[in-house]
DNA sequence: CGCCAGGACGCCC
DNA sequence: GGGCGTCATGGC
């Protein structure tokens, strides 16, 4: 990894990565965008912790206030630097769809959220716009001053979150939440289980279906093999994967479907 | 206004 | 097991 400590900050070189491809196509709901008269800027959080990231000119990024201990040990990991994308997008050039996605948006990495709030973020996702999505994350926010926790929604009604106005999917949430508090859904053991078993542990949640549950294991469980089907994707695969996806690509499928899902939404644009 | 959205469920056959 | 209507809400 080659960054350095300035001041405060750290100042990280990365060519494989864009702070636009990367915080706003659909994988995180809760970053945003400070127009700060840097190239751009972005403040989100994971867990407790906040972050200001400014990408400052091509391919240099500062991470602000943030301590080299810290950099290392959370937003390394969170921002998967300690993974090669070249690598990855080398093998990925094999075929020529995805050879054209990574030309396309080649500065998108995988995010390794939080898989509580994964599954809150994609339950909340199913049948809805991206622009929506985030309003309704960002109320649930606002209510508890952070992302609650599932202790934070025990004992939660549907009735009890309408002020979401997330429509038929409060029933969802509050199921989830109580799947959490009881023990019935075990979050740290579906994410150490092997992938069939992890996926039906997640659709025993009213809510989760196969979409959901690949979102939660690929974003929330960094489980690279699971591929998240949407109308999107599902396009991607019509028009150009009749005959199947390439299985040189299977261990990475679900990085090779955010190259995807951004070139197919985007390209005409 | 109508169509659509990072879908899942319930019911039908 | 596959097909289809339904589910809230609001972005565009």
């Amino acid at each position: 990894m080659d960054y350095y400590v300035k001041n405060n900050d750290i100042i990280l070189h990365e060519k494989d990565f864009d702070l636009d491809e990367t915080l706003d196509c659909g994988q995180a709901f809760r970053w945003k965008r400070i127009e700060s008269g840097y190239r751009c800027t972005y403040e989100g959080n994971f867990l407790n912790d906040s972050l200001k990231i400014s990408e400052i000119s091509e391919k240099t990024f500062v991470f602000h206030n943030v301590s080299e201990e810290d950099f290392l040990n959370k937003w390394a990991d969170y921002f998967d630097l300690y993974t090669d994308y070249s690598e990855l997008k080398r093998q990925f050039s094999e075929d020529k769809t995805l050879s054209e996605a990574c030309a396309f948006a080649g500065g998108i990495r995988l995010l390794k959220q939080n898989s509580w709030e994964c599954l809150i973020s994609f339950i909340i996702s199913q049948n809805n716009n991206i622009p929506r999505i985030k309003g309704i994350i960002e109320r649930l926010c606002q209510n508890y001053s952070r992302f609650p926790s599932a202790e934070d929604m025990a004992g939660i009604t549907a009735d009890d979150l309408s002020y979401l106005r997330s429509g038929f999917r409060g029933k969802y949430l509050s199921h989830a939440a109580e799947c959490v508090n009881t023990g019935e859904v075990n979050l740290a053991e579906i994410a150490a289980a092997p992938i069939d078993e992890a996926r039906a542990a997640l659709r025993k949640i009213k809510g989760v279906g196969p979409k959901v549950a690949e979102c939660v294991l690929l974003f929330g469980m960094y489980r690279k093999e699971a591929f998240p089907v949407d109308v999107w994707i599902k396009r991607v695969l019509e028009e150009y994967y009749p005959d199947g996806f390439p299985e040189f690509a299977k261990d990475n499928a679900g990085i090779a479907q955010q190259y995807l899902f951004h070139y197919i939404r985007n390209k005409n644009a």
